[in-house]
RNA sequence: GGAGAGAUACCCAAGUUGGCUGAAGGGGCGGGUUUGCUAAACCUGUAGUAGGGGAUCUCCCCCUAGCGAGGGUUCGAAUCCCUCUCUCUCCGCCA
């Protein structure tokens, strides 16, 4: 969410900067609506204005035992003017809000112009895509030569877009899912929850995965609850509505969970493999600090991401997402992808971005400043640090031989309870 | 799932015959007096916030809202009515 008296006094160039985005988006019916919602309010607060001191005359009458009955039928006149502006100015505002809710956050400078995903910039690639001397195999086979993957029952037991992990496999996915939670925690100094899975409206809507991204949800049908589509929902919740102290940031908070993803809009993309699919484990990074700070934060964050991936020694790349790429509440974003022989690309298994106050404002997120005064709202950021089902497949596909066995990179062993090799 | 109790400012806690109570009283915190320092005592200040307006526009003034949330009754609601949420206790069930 935008400020909205930010919005105001600055609206034209909003727009200009929001074009990043989308060249279509148009601010101009914001002028009106916030006028007229302006105007109403005045009116219906200078009577209610009146309304107070006339009451308080009734009431002191009344004490003194005086007649006041021509003051409380003026008085029904106003209360009856106020019922009346107080709706016209509640649809007004129900109009204006909702627009603004809709308005997703302004690119910060530096945020390249651009479609989609084709006109990201790589702005750093760390090791070379791996090179094969044989036919590299897709997880997907190798998977299920090893018995490692299984999507084949998890279509029988829950639908397409599921499977299981099984034998080393689910070892495998375990074990990365530690190694992260444990690395950021020791070496990041992030503090680890387990979060809840499913979170509610508000919680949606703060974050802004709502209104927009309803159909990307899966919602559970008896109490309203959505499975959350990552751990930034309750993650970047946790502080809702609180005002922490500045000598607190900046919060750095972890952890793991499943994600749910409705997938509405990839019919026919990514069917073989798990690189997409309706459920899959994530640890998630999230970030609350000092406005001042988030940018540098932000990079920070990127780092501690691709930490992960060079431990792991998996050749990656990092891009800057374009105004067309970039999500509602980010204003920057960058995502890490690794290297998959079997897509013969690159594939996101990281997206770190600075939210600014975005969702700060939604979620009434503020920090009082140390030197005292007034409380402000704080930025918040996220990052995949990393998804763990992308990151098997590319530890599968990566470190795969001609003899079909799977190499596990060092720095997983001890988690791996010394198995080096799959296969 | 059944039966009760509750939600008031940073915390505890009065206030439910509707009207100088936007909120008593504690505690805490800020400032001050006394004091060699500490402690203690005394005095004093303590809605944060949201929205709107004004200005000598980084912090000042005015107004509106605000006693869990949302509606309603009334000239006027913390107080009366309805709906919802959450917390606690007991019973049942359960990982």
């Amino acid at each position: 969410m935008l400020d909205h008296r930010m919005l105001r006094e600055n609206l034209e160039h909003c727009n200009q900067r929001l074009r990043v985005r989308d060249p279509e988006l148009d601010l101009s019916p914001f002028r009106d609506l916030d006028q007229k919602r302006r105007q109403l309010l005045q009116e219906e607060e200078n009577l209610k204005k009146e309304r107070n001191q006339v009451s308080q005359e009734i009431a002191r009458a009344k004490r003194e035992g005086e007649e006041a009955g021509d003051k409380i039928e003026e008085m029904q006149r106003v209360a009856g003017r106020i019922k009346e502006l107080e709706t016209e100015r509640r649809e007004v505002e129900k109009e204006w809000q909702e627009f603004l809710d809709w308005i997703p956050n302004i690119p910060a400078e530096g945020v390249p112009p651009g479609a989609d995903e084709e006109e990201n910039q790589e702005v750093k690639r760390w090791k070379e895509p791996t090179s094969f001397a044989f036919e590299p195999l897709p997880h997907w086979e190798l998977g299920e030569k090893l018995d490692i993957i299984d999507s084949r029952r998890g279509s029988k037991v829950a639908g397409s877009r599921f499977y299981f992990m099984k034998n080393e496999g689910a070892l495998l996915e375990r074990a990365l899912t530690n190694f992260f939670l444990d690395y950021h925690r020791r070496h990041h100094s992030y503090r680890e929850v387990v979060p809840p899975f499913m979170a509610n409206r508000d919680s949606m809507f703060g974050v802004g995965q709502l209104p927009k991204f309803e159909e990307d949800m899966f919602r559970v049908e008896n109490n309203g609850f959505y499975l959350i589509p990552t751990a930034e929902v309750p993650l970047t919740n946790l502080h809702r509505d609180e005002i922490l102290e500045e000598e607190e940031l900046p919060v750095k908070i972890c952890s793991y969970s499943p994600c749910f993803r409705a997938e509405a809009g990839a019919h026919g993309r990514d069917t073989r493999g798990i690189i997409r699919q309706h459920q899959f484990n994530k640890v998630e990074l999230v970030n609350l600090v000092h406005p001042d700070q988030s940018f540098a934060q932000l990079e920070i964050l990127v780092g501690e991401a691709e930490k992960m991936l060079e431990l792991l020694e998996l050749p990656y790349r990092r891009v800057v997402l374009c105004g067309g790429d970039l999500g509602f509440a980010s204003a920057y974003t960058y995502d890490l992808e690794v290297w998959l022989p079997s897509s013969d690309k690159y594939r996101e298994v990281s997206s770190c971005s600075n939210f600014t106050d975005f969702q700060a404002r939604r979620i009434g997120l503020r920090f009082r400043p140390a030197e005292g005064g007034r409380s402000q709202f704080l930025h918040s950021l996220n990052g995949s640090g990393l998804a763990v089902g992308r990151t098997v497949a590319a530890i599968i596909e990566n470190f795969q031989d001609e003899k079909g066995q799977v190499h596990i990179p060092p720095v997983l062993h001890d988690y791996m309870g010394g198995v080096k090799i799959i296969g």
